[in-house]
DNA sequence: CCGCGATTAATTGGATCCAATCTGCTACTT
DNA sequence: AAGTAGCAGATTGGATCCAATTAATCGCGG
């Protein structure tokens, strides 16, 4: 097997997204692009094509011949999002039912236990990640690679936030409960029922993030 | 009223989307940078900025050190964009009803006409902007910035074929009709009969294009 | 004659360099 | 003293240059 070569805006890509993720850019900041792209250590060719990318999937935004700003959202846009993101997932759930074997649905279970493990280590960029894993397997099993995508971005533009509610007490127990709960439904092919448990999950996380939204996050580390 | 200043992408950004929409660069195609840029009279850099933008949009699509190419949309693919607009396109109608004003409504009134005017004249590109314009005035008063986005989106993605539909004669009578009708229900603020037109303009537009499908397309212009 | 491998041309990816624009400060005018 | 014009520093936008990767052709061997 040949190893990959990832290419330098795909390096570029991953630490930006984890550094706006993790608070290292804060929400409202504007991004220095030879500052981060020397913190990189690479030039600022690949970042800004990178930082292209991240715009379009709206984590930043473009002011010309100002800058790129970490985007800020506000109650009422994030309330938006996670109505797409329930319309969507209903539909993403109605479409993959149908086509998942018992061995998917036993690797999704693998992939909760994984979420269990990395909320016993506490280690909060797992936890996202290992959660988004968990969901996105059931989504990607509706076939819809554009929904797919359009999820995605609906997450992502949520992420920043995540980390801060997987932090607040008793969140890991509910999601794991839920968690529980869609598997079940699953294996019993269950599509409505899936749903609910979906929902209820979803808007356990708007409910907590809402709280959050008016408590500003403190600093993680700071880029000068 | 001090004018704008067009930084150099986005022009480059509007030539590209035109080039695609017009089939100056067509499904499937590699685009050269050198080539392209020299045709545009610009440099390589803002154009690949440029292209990152309309890949996140989807439609281009990136390999590494292999380069761009223009998608080229399948039949399920098209049916999954198609499916998706069903869903989004009635929560923004649903959404937008109640904040629609009457001088609103006048002023989509108008751009129906700006609609027929540019059928009677035959210009494609035309129609498609006039009717885009029409459609997405009733989106945006849903007051869901996202969801509008995702939405043009969607309408990108085909918009490649959608000249070709509108080439096909009996098309604008067709149009002509639904416009009204969706018109005449704005006014009587219902709801269901907004979407219920607009539902089958879409399906009339599906079963169109799926048969345009199969019979590939003539070029336009040929750019070597 | 067909398949496999190496060399070469073409294209993309990344870095450096220069120009255009914005922001904040200073000084001047009223 | 307040406001505005202009100047200087910083930052972004764009162009050119060089390196890395791909694919295509040619040649060799089976």
């Amino acid at each position: 097997m040949k190893e990959k070569s990832p290419t330098t805006q795909e390096l570029v890509l991953r630490l930006l997204r984890t550094d706006i993720l993790t608070g290292v850019l804060r929400p409202g900041q504007q991004i220095i692009q030879e500052s981060l792209a020397s913190r990189y250590g690479v030039s600022r060719a690949p970042l800004r094509e990178a930082m292209k990318i991240i715009e379009g999937e709206g984590q930043i935004i473009h002011s010309p011949h100002r800058g790129y700003f970490v985007t800020e959202l506000d109650l009422a846009n994030m309330r938006e999002v996670y109505r797409l993101r329930e319309i969507l997932e209903r539909e993403a759930i109605r479409a993959a039912i149908p086509n998942l074997t018992d061995t998917e649905i036993q690797a999704i279970g693998a992939v909760a236990d994984e979420v269990s493990a990395a909320a016993a280590s506490g280690e909060l960029l797992a936890i996202t990640l290992a959660n988004r894993r968990f969901h996105f397997m059931v989504f990607e099993a509706s076939q819809m690679p554009r929904l797919v995508r359009i999820l995605t971005q609906l997450w992502d533009a949520t992420d920043v936030y995540r980390s801060v509610y997987f932090a607040a007490p008793g969140s890991m127990a509910h999601v794991a409960r839920d968690h529980a709960g869609i598997l079940e439904a699953l294996r019993a092919r269950d599509t409505d029922e899936v749903i609910r448990w979906q929902d209820s999950h979803r808007d356990h996380a708007l409910t907590r993030l809402a709280d959050q939204l008016d408590s500003p996050r403190r600093p993680v580390i700071t880029v000068r």
